[in-house]
DNA sequence: AATGAATGAGCCTTCATTCAT
DNA sequence: GATGAATGAAGGCTCATTCAT
């Protein structure tokens, strides 16, 4: 707003902001909204008390933004259909989904903070919640359910296609959610990338067999041979 | 409402301690560990501001009673194998056991408290949870893995019994986890009864398809015919 | 509420309380609502940087306390018809009324306090001045009104007889709120008792002196002898 | 928006200044000198956070321009004299005073801001307080005693004139000075034209009613004949 | 044994002001 | 000359906890 009369001093702006943002993902990612302190962020950021109420307005709406852009860092880091060719089987962009949203989900490098305060905005849902849910969550919701379209045989029922599509995604977050359970339970079991492969593996397969058999049913033949149907592009693409 | 020394003294203690337990889940389970106060607890309680320290040392002690309080609650109101005969067919006891997590996480009557509570633990751990894992969630980790140890070959991947435990543990606890996203997904979805009954069959139809092919492939056959292997007492009486 | 547990704990209460209210009163009186700070006004009763929240909920109900408590204060310790016979004649009730209001908005002993902060809220009205206007400054008004009525004749057009109640407030509360100056243009002047009671009486002969005129012209006569009227006993007692 | 330097930067930092000056005043009349924020008055005034500083070095001094400036432009704007010929009798220069006064206090117009502003300042007198007497009030209070002087027997009690001086401008601050209580008291009551013509007339009246009997009694027969008295010019031009 | 008044650390936020540009 | 990002002090308030009774 207005120009600056300065020849950095939006770039000096965006850098604290960036600090800012970085210090407070790493704060809310650790002890949670209520637990993470503006004082502590700040002088995570090397910034001023002050810095986030003039930089964000309030301690929720940097929240907020921290949010949005975990989410947008995480889905553009792992995208949904990570190296699929544009033709590719039904089966491998399911396979795709999981893996990257387990990726999202556990990866150390960036996601461990995506993932906890995701976590915790489940349990404790802030006004953010909505819009991240617009943004981030219901775009997922409908390429998975594009996917299963494919997979399942078109006379299926609405209802159970959508519980399949969140049995799949149950499995996947169950990951995230439960960690400290599943490090009680099996001290040993780390979240490295092999076991990322083995756990994205498994679920693709647990879920398929499942689709299969579900298809089949309601359906006979139709998830028996899926590689037969002609091969399509993805519905999201046609919208 | 003052506590008149006398012969009940034991008896007043222990409605106060009941007291603030009811409150304290009620509280806990509404707002948080952190947004929940102990001055809130003790007005609901009907007690003194310093209840709390009295009775139990301070405000995350009392977090952790009500936990495991809760724990046994909802593991006593439904038994993992509630109504099941002795000898039941393993894919009934997996129905059962479904069912009973199920309703403990979603069950309006009690364990919204119970589930969003332990949900709570599972982004912010205390120490209140390997008291948890060790007393109320292993006993039913050894469970699921019982029966999938009938439900599938003996031939299989242990770890991939394992991981296929997982997978259906996850189906059912993200009805707990997410709600709040499913909710805004999905805003005209309940979670009365008529809904709890139909997200059991799912999970269990959808887990016992796939355990079907896993089982088949791991060991063909395998699942095809479970009735016919000799009718086994449940491990935890074993142990 | 409850019975008091300890002997004195209602009477520490009440100390606190009590030196809480002094503090405020001395605070609100030099600094202004704005300029008192919660913290000071605490650390001059010797109390708690909390001691107001717990005892008063906020500032603006410690202050609405104080207002309440300092006018109580001061119509007590200066009440309007001070040792006036019951058949006192209604100039001698207005000398008194016109002593009374300006001792309490003067005297140097409490009121300081008194008038400071009245002449704040005239300036800058907090929800408190409802409150006020309601208790205090209405019963006097009425006051004011029917001793106007036994002063001037029935005949009177009663909008001349409410600007005659003003201006006769006017000149006293002038004393109050406009001290600062008054004080800067004749440096020398004070505000003791004998200048109190030069004040007084000069108010009284000046109002009564324009009654006088004003009453004889609305209706010739009236205030000409105001002292033959039958005695009346005070209106108020009649309502 | 930015200021371009060049050849009109004067007129450019003197149109700052006055959108500055502006603002400052409503905030100032609007919310009190605490109340208001020096980020307001800049943003209202369409200037940089730092103007305030820039152009008056800090709030206070602002302020104290804002003061001068607007009882400069109350004087200019409600002459003290307004429309009265050299001649004018010294009854019509009582109603002269009292009306401009009451004018520059109630107007709604520009005073709106004066009064409040003139209010506080006796309430929480500042630095500014000290010109504001020496350059404004003291010539009014001159003039006033002037006035008097005309209007009551020369052997009257000095002292006694003075309260009268005092009496008739207590009568008109009041309606400033009290407004938010007179508000509540009569809440339908306005202080529009019609309304201030009537407390002028009102206040006039009154205190020539009283003059005329004290004067009289001070010594019989002054105040019956003033016009008599030789025309005097204004005591300022002697001084 | 049980109370509740009192504590003090700490939280988020606001504000006038400064300083490099 | 004028900007606006950044500062740091301070404010009101909340909270779990303590302690005399």
């Amino acid at each position: 707003m207005g120009a600056p009369p300065g020849i950095d001093s939006n770039a000096t702006q965006a850098a604290t902001r960036r600090a800012l943002l970085d210090a407070a993902a790493a704060e809310f990612a650790g002890r949670g909204f209520h637990g993470a302190t503006v004082r502590d962020i700040c002088r995570q950021a090397g910034a001023n008390v002050a810095a986030v109420n003039y930089h964000f307005g309030d301690k929720e709406s940097l929240y907020s933004e921290v949010l949005a852009e975990l989410s947008a860092q995480a889905q553009k880091r792992f995208p949904a259909e990570a190296g699929l060719p544009p033709d590719a089987a039904p089966r491998q962009r399911l396979a795709a989904f999981i893996r990257s949203l387990l990726q999202r989900v556990l990866s150390e490098e960036l996601s461990a903070r995506h993932g906890r305060i995701m976590a915790r905005e489940m349990v404790e849902p802030t006004d953010a919640l909505n819009r991240l849910v617009r943004e981030f969550i219901q775009p997922q919701a409908d390429l998975l359910r594009d996917i299963l379209r494919d997979l399942l045989p078109a006379s299926i029922d609405p209802e159970t296609s959508r519980l399949c599509a969140l049995s799949i995604v149950g499995q996947i977050l169950f990951y995230a959610h439960c960690r400290p359970v599943l490090q009680r339970l099996k001290p040993e079991g780390s979240f490295d990338r092999l076991e990322l492969d083995r756990l994205a593996r498994h679920i693709t397969e647990f879920s398929l067999a499942a689709l299969e058999v579900l298809g089949g049913r309601g359906s006979p033949g139709a998830v028996a041979a899926p590689r037969k149907r002609p091969v399509r592009t993805r519905s999201r693409s046609r919208s």
